[in-house]
DNA sequence: AATGCCGGGGT
DNA sequence: ACCCCGGCATT
């Protein structure tokens, strides 16, 4: 075909000048590389290790694509929350990810083979992570300090912290600094709730939301300062391996193993790859401190503290006073369980760029709101069924969900600085990056109801999602016109203004014709707004002529400017033939 | 005029 | 699906 070309073209020689010397014969490739010494070699075929290498290790990217509350509560959790558990190393995080996702659609099924890997040693261990959080303020250092030491050189490199969580399989009890005063306080707070939730139920079925969602309100106040609290001074009190055998179902185990491993993957998936979805989430950033705001609401009533574990496998405490129906229309747009499996599942699938977020150093954390309960896992699915068959005693039916769990946990918002820090002095900041961050602390409107939360989240998220950066890679590569191997644009790191682009920088754009507000990413400064509210024109009225809006020419170079014309044989094939080009988009 | 790209046509 | 090109819009 090459040969045809040429050929082809080679008759053209009148036009095309040179390249009439070349016989029509094979090889045109040498030929080809010989005519650019000045150009970088446009590395032929799919590049041998250029492709994976170029684009993993470069960004970390530190900022915070706060793509995280786009998400609805539920799903932003896993692919949010950082946390626990790291895996020593990432190699497989591509292949065991998607294995442990597809694990989760079937949960039931039985725990995967004995030795598939290191983690799976640990989680049989501590299937369960937990980590109380206290309400303690003083204590924060020391607890702290602890919290690393825990995770003996698993802990994450960077965000001791936070990462730490991963806590050797040891059952701990919180040995922390925080006084027995404020143990004594915390339980006996907890005794007086306990005597008050069964009455409330007794009441009044009706009133039922009404009493629940004052007492939310009273410990609005207390709960937001909490959690404000945890945020800025990065107060993960204590972890504790919580592991009562008695009150765990073979399905709930399963469950937290696939918790803890998407978790897991999105952890150690999410700061390296792709940096250009990130990006692409930061430009929505602007929407995201709304969202962000959102996850952490905290209609928690202040029940932290550590519990009793061996109150939590009590199935006979009454639930909260809440009638299924009073809370369904909130919601309306996921169907419980599986809903909510599906989504997280679809999280990782296709925003895998989101977990990403969780650079913007907040990290989502859920909490189960049942008194005396403080549980925090780190997924919604896992908290769910935590809430479920702990406190619900849905035990059999455990797939089974009318949504009633929703309201018994609540997110709550860790800060994670830590990790972004060290992060962030990896890679240097563009212009886009320091805007993600301000979202970072969101904390005064952090304070929400679920309600309102879920509602507001549905909004944001439509059009996120339907923006999301999904396909990108995959378009990327399929598209039709993309013929020419990713390597080739090393040439396009010169004509980006930023260096911290690299190759990535032509990358990201797959823009897609499909009108995804892509890109912001890109330093080539020029045209991206411009070629932004296009594409958001696009969105508000997708279905439309299609005519008027042609695609706003790309300022950047194109194939033709880079090579010329006696080099057609490097363009891109978009350009080739005519298209948009596919290489240098901007 | 040069470019970039769409729409459409040929194979 | 691949390839090419007329022709329009933009620079």
């Amino acid at each position: 075909m090459q040969a045809r070309r040429l050929a082809k073209r080679s008759s053209l020689g009148s036009r095309r000048g040179s390249a009439a010397l070349q016989p029509p014969g094979p090889a045109p490739a040498p030929a080809r590389e010989g005519a650019l010494p000045g150009l970088p070699p446009p590395a032929p075929g799919p590049g041998p290790g250029p492709a994976p290498e170029s684009w993993r290790p470069p960004l970390p990217p530190p900022r915070s694509a706060g793509t995280g509350p786009p998400r609805a509560a539920g799903a932003a959790a896993a692919a949010s929350s950082p946390v626990l558990l790291l895996l020593g190393e990432e190699d497989e995080e591509e292949e065991g990810g998607s294995r442990r996702r597809r694990g989760l659609g079937r949960v039931q099924a039985k725990p995967r083979g004995g030795a598939e890997e290191e983690d799976d040693d640990e989680e049989d261990e501590d299937e369960e992570v937990v980590v109380e959080v206290v309400d303690g303020d003083d204590d924060d250092e020391d607890g702290e300090e602890r919290f690393v030491a825990l995770g003996p050189g698993r802990a994450l490199p960077k965000g001791p912290a936070r990462g730490a969580l991963k806590v050797g399989s040891v059952k701990r009890e919180m040995t922390f600094t925080f006084q027995p005063e404020d143990l004594k306080r915390d339980s006996s707070k907890k005794m007086s709730h306990q005597h008050l939730f069964p009455l409330a139920m007794e009441e009044d079925v009706k009133t039922a939301d009404t009493k629940k969602a004052n007492r939310v309100l009273d410990h609005e106040k207390e709960n937001t300062r909490s959690i404000c609290l945890l945020e800025q001074k990065r107060k993960v009190v204590s972890s504790n391996i919580d592991v009562p055998p008695a009150r765990k179902s073979s399905e709930e185990l399963d469950m937290d193993k696939v918790t803890a491993a998407m978790v897991l993957t999105s952890l150690s998936t999410s700061p390296l790859v792709r940096s250009p979805p990130v990006r692409q989430n930061e430009g929505l950033s602007g929407s995201w401190k709304e969202a962000g705001g959102v996850p952490s609401s905290s209609s928690s009533s202040g029940y932290w503290s550590w519990s009793a574990p061996s109150d939590q496998s009590n199935p006979s405490t009454p639930s909260p006073p809440l009638s299924a129906d009073s809370f369904k229309p909130f919601r309306s747009p996921a169907p419980p369980d599986d809903g909510i499996d599906e989504a997280e599942a679809s999280n990782l699938l296709f925003d895998e760029p989101i977990p990403r977020k969780r650079k913007n150093s907040m990290k989502v954390m859920f909490k189960c709101l049942w008194k005396n309960c403080g549980k925090v896992l780190s997924t919604a699915a896992g908290i769910q069924k935590h809430i479920r068959t702990i406190h619900l005693g849905r035990v059999g039916d455990s797939d089974y969900s009318d949504g009633e769990e929703d309201f018994y946990y609540t997110e709550i918002k860790l800060n994670t600085d830590s990790v972004a820090d060290g992060l962030s002095s990896l890679a240097p900041v563009s212009p886009s990056q320091s805007l993600a961050s301000p979202p970072t602390f969101p904390t005064p409107d952090s304070s929400r109801t679920e309600a309102p939360c879920a509602k507001t989240e549905t909004k944001l998220m439509t059009p996120l999602s339907r923006s999301a950066p999904t396909t990108l890679y995959l378009v990327h590569t399929d598209h039709a016109y993309q013929a020419t191997p990713p390597v080739t644009i090393p040439g396009s790191a010169k004509f980006t203004p930023n260096s911290n682009s690299f190759s990535i920088s032509w990358q990201s754009p797959p823009v897609t014709f499909t009108g995804i507000p892509v890109s912001p990413t890109h330093s080539h400064p020029v045209g991206t707004g411009e070629q932004r509210q296009h594409t958001h024109t696009v969105l508000s009225s997708p279905p439309r002529g299609t005519v008027s809006l042609r695609k706003p020419r790309g300022e950047g170079k194109k194939c033709r400017k880079v090579y010329g014309m006696e080099n057609r044989d490097m363009w891109c094939t978009a350009c080739r033939w005519k298209k948009a080009c596919q290489r240098f988009t901007d």
